[in-house]
DNA sequence: GTCTATAATACGATAGAC
DNA sequence: GTCTATCGTATTATAGAC
């Protein structure tokens, strides 16, 4: 037998170090795979707690409850999303440009979090959007239109409402990724979350959208 | 005081009728929309007894348990999905009516039975696909590919491909209700759902997607 | 077929040692 | 800041009377 710190007694967790940065980050983390995965009334915190390495009784240290803990989480998802919109900088492009980039990287976006359309779709379903919407997440929203509402006043675009385009074309990018797991059984043979398959619903996706309300 | 049934003793529930057809589609309507708004793991057997009126005990007598109640109620909507769409008989008009046509039936399908985009959704995130497979929905979407295909064929739809096309317009179709808890912040005072919106939305919807696929 | 009562467990949240 | 231990309640599922 040797002397090491595990010993016959029953095997105690070993302590962590001391990190509130660390710590609070790995939680959000890890809960935003579990309330994507679950929803929030379907998570358990022991299953955050279990991801994440740290014990149970840390999550309500820093973030008091499961609500608070998921406010938190879609805080953070819906600032994400607008700093991704707006590095995108589509008011220096042309319109048609702007639409191009804007929906190749809302699909980039879907690819890259494949979860994150789950979180937002729980969040319509089961709460009501009441937390989805202080998280800032609009303004993405609006770019869209923004761009639709100056390609009709430059007459690149038709005539067309530009709020229901901008649901119809969210649609369109986001639909591929939150059904994927309907989907696949429809095609076993293709990889539907393949770069391949993804690029190409890319350019399809642009394709239907562009020429659907070019002039 | 009268000497009727209730009386001064502890109120007992007043036994049911025996018709065991009646209680499992009391039952099953129940636990379709108990199950759209708080998916399988969500949902509380105490809710749909209380929404149904009859006790627990019967749902687990007439359905084993909460897994095998699901299971009936996906399999009731994929084949009523089935039902609606082969009613449609869009074999015998030209692809573009065709399509124009589930296009629209699409919509009012969703306007008409809003939380069974949920059950769908839920379905793809917390069961991958795996009981809604089984359910035939499958024969609505190939339904569509296959206008898409004749159109292409005789020369009315431009070149693309018809099962990424039929997401995409799956997609729009469905979209608009699926996230409507999370769009109804961006206008407060349009009424995403009048009959109004939806019908605008619908124009919109097939104006874009013809739009879009025509040659 | 329908109901009551209850077993068995899972879960959110907290107290208090270290 | 991190851990252990536990309280109180909610929930699935079953046994058995009617």
């Amino acid at each position: 037998m040797d002397s090491s710190g595990s010993s016959q007694k029953k095997a105690k967790k070993p302590r962590q170090v001391r990190d509130a940065e660390a710590t609070q980050a790995k939680i959000l983390d890890a809960a935003e795979q579990e309330f994507a995965r679950h929803g929030l009334t379907g998570t358990r915190i022991d299953a955050i707690a279990a991801r994440t390495g740290v014990v149970k009784a840390m999550i309500y240290y820093y973030f008091d409850s499961k609500e608070g803990l998921y406010q938190a989480v879609m805080q953070r998802i819906g600032a994400e999303l607008d700093i991704a919109f707006q590095q995108l900088a589509v008011t220096d492009l042309p319109a048609e440009a702007a639409l191009k980039e804007s929906i190749r990287a809302g699909i980039n976006y879907g690819a890259a979090y494949p979860h994150r359309g789950m979180l937002w779709f729980y969040e319509a379903v089961q709460n009501q959007g009441q937390y989805g919407q202080m998280s800032g997440w609009q303004k993405s929203f609006w770019s869209i239109t923004t761009i639709l509402e100056r390609g009709i006043a430059e007459g690149a675009f038709r005539s067309l409402d530009p709020f229901l385009a901008t649901i119809n074309i969210l649609g369109v990018c986001t639909f591929y990724f939150n059904a994927h797991e309907n989907l696949k059984y429809l095609a076993p043979t293709r990889q539907l979350l393949s770069s391949e398959m993804i690029e190409r619903q890319t350019q399809e996706a642009i394709d239907l959208v562009l020429a659907g309300i070019k002039a």
